[in-house]
DNA sequence: CTTTAATACGGAACATTGTTCCGTTTCGCA
DNA sequence: TGCGAAACGGAACAATGTTCCGTATTAAAG
C-alpha cells in the first residue's frame, strides 16, 4: 500500500506546474523579504495570478508550512548525496554547513513559530523527525571511520547548532556565529591520543 | 535635581489631554482587539484624528510600550493601596489576583515580545523592576503576620504565576488556569502545625 | 483684553496589501 | 476534434497604515 501523501498532488498538468512554481517563488521571496512578504510578489515571481496562489494555498500559513517542509526535505536529501560524494568526515562537515544555512534562513520563522498559531505547531517535530535520522547516519559513518566521537546524540548536535546559529536575530551568519559552531564541531572530533 | 522623565509631557494643555486620552483608548482597544487593532479604532475611541495619534506615537511600538508601562505602574501602585486597605494576608491575595489579571491581559503581547523588535526588549526588565518590589513588600508583611512562608522569593512567585497563567495562549483565565494558580498560592501559606 | 506666533489638530487623500469573483483559458478525455 | 470540467488571471473591492496641509487651539506678549 503506497502511503497517501499528506498533500495531494493536483491532477492537471498546469496545476502541478503552478504549484511547484509557487513553492519555488515563495522560497526565494521568503528568503529575501521574510514570511510577511506581499502575496503579489510571490505570485508575480511564480508567473501566476494571485487567484492561483489562493487556490493552492488558501492560508498564508499553508504556503509557509509547505516551503518549510520542502526545505527540510531538501536538507535531509543532501545528507545522502554528500555521503555518496565524500568520505565520512568531510560529508558530515559539509552537511552541518548545509544545516547551518537552513537554520539561518529560517530565522524569520521564529515569530510565526511562537505566534501560537496551531498551523505551525508540528513543524519542529517535522524537522527533528526528518533531520535527526540524516544526522545520525552521517555521525555513525564518521564515527566508524574514527573521525568523530562515537557518543554524540544527533538531536543534541542539531539543537546545539540551531541555538548557536541564532545569536542576533537579524540575519547574518557570517561572523562569530559560524566560529562558535566551528568550536562545537571541533568538540566532536575523535582524538584519543595524537596531537593535531 | 528632579530626575528628567523618560517621556516628556507635552507643554500645551490640549496635547497633554489627547496624550492621556490616547493611552486610555489604546488600553481598552488592545484589551478588546489585541495589539494589532487598527489605528483608526484607537484614534476614534480617543476622540482624536489619526494625525494626532501619529504625532504622539510615530511607531505602533511606542504606543504599545507606553500602555504596557502604564499598566505595570498601575499594578505596582495597587500594591500600596491594598496594603493600606487590608490586613497583610488578604492584601497579598488580592494583589496576586490583580497581577493575574494583568498577565492574562498581556497575552497578546507575547508575539511582539518574541518578535526581536528592540523596542520591546526592555519590557520584561521594566516589569520585574517595578513589580518585584511591590510583591516583596506584600510578601514581607504577610510573612511577618505569619500568613505565608518567609522564604518565598518575589521574582519566583511572579514568574511562576506568569507561566501558569498562560496555558492556552488564547485568552480565558477563568478555568483551570486560575485553579492552578490557587494551588501555587496555597503552597506559600504558612502552616507549621495546625490543621485548617 | 487683543494680538500673535507657535503648536497641535483633523481627516481627506494616498499607498500598500489581503481577498474575492467571474469571464476566459487550458486540460484531459472520448 | 469537440466537450465539459478544472484551473487561471487579474480587475475590483476592502481594510489598514501613513502622510500632508489648511484650520483651530493655546500660551504668551503687548
Amino acid at each position: 500500500m503506497p502511503a497517501s501523501k499528506g498533500k495531494k498532488e493536483p491532477v492537471r498538468a498546469d496545476a502541478r506546474r503552478n504549484l511547484h512554481a509557487l513553492l519555488n517563488a515563495a522560497m526565494q521571496v521568503f528568503a529575501t523579504s521574510g514570511v510577511d512578504a506581499p502575496v503579489r510578489d510571490i505570485a508575480e515571481r511564480a508567473g501566476v495570478g494571485v487567484g492561483t496562489l489562493y487556490r493552492h494555498f488558501p492560508q498564508r500559513s499553508d504556503l509557509i508550512v509547505a516551503v518549510f517542509r520542502k526545505e527540510v526535505d531538501a536538507c535531509a536529501a543532501a545528507a545522502a548525496t554528500l555521503a555518496d560524494q565524500y568520505e565520512p568526515g568531510e560529508a558530515l562537515e559539509r552537511w552541518l554547513d548545509r544545516f547551518i544555512e537552513f537554520v539561518a534562513a529560517k530565522r524569520g520563522l521564529s515569530a510565526a513559530l511562537h505566534s501560537g498559531d496551531p498551523a505551525y505547531e508540528h513543524l519542529p517535530q517535522y524537522l527533528m523527525e526528518h533531520l535527526a535520522p540524516a544526522a545520525a547516519g552521517l555521525l555513525q559513518a564518521a564515527a566508524a571511520a574514527g573521525k568523530v566521537r562515537p557518543d554524540v546524540q544527533p538531536v543534541d548536535l542539531l539543537m546545539g547548532i540551531a541555538h548557536l546559529s541564532s545569536p542576533d536575530g537579524k540575519g547574518s551568519i557570517t561572523g562569530e556565529s559560524r566560529r562558535m559552531v566551528s568550536l562545537l564541531i571541533d568538540g566532536l572530533r575523535y582524538r584519543p591520543n595524537a596531537a593535531p
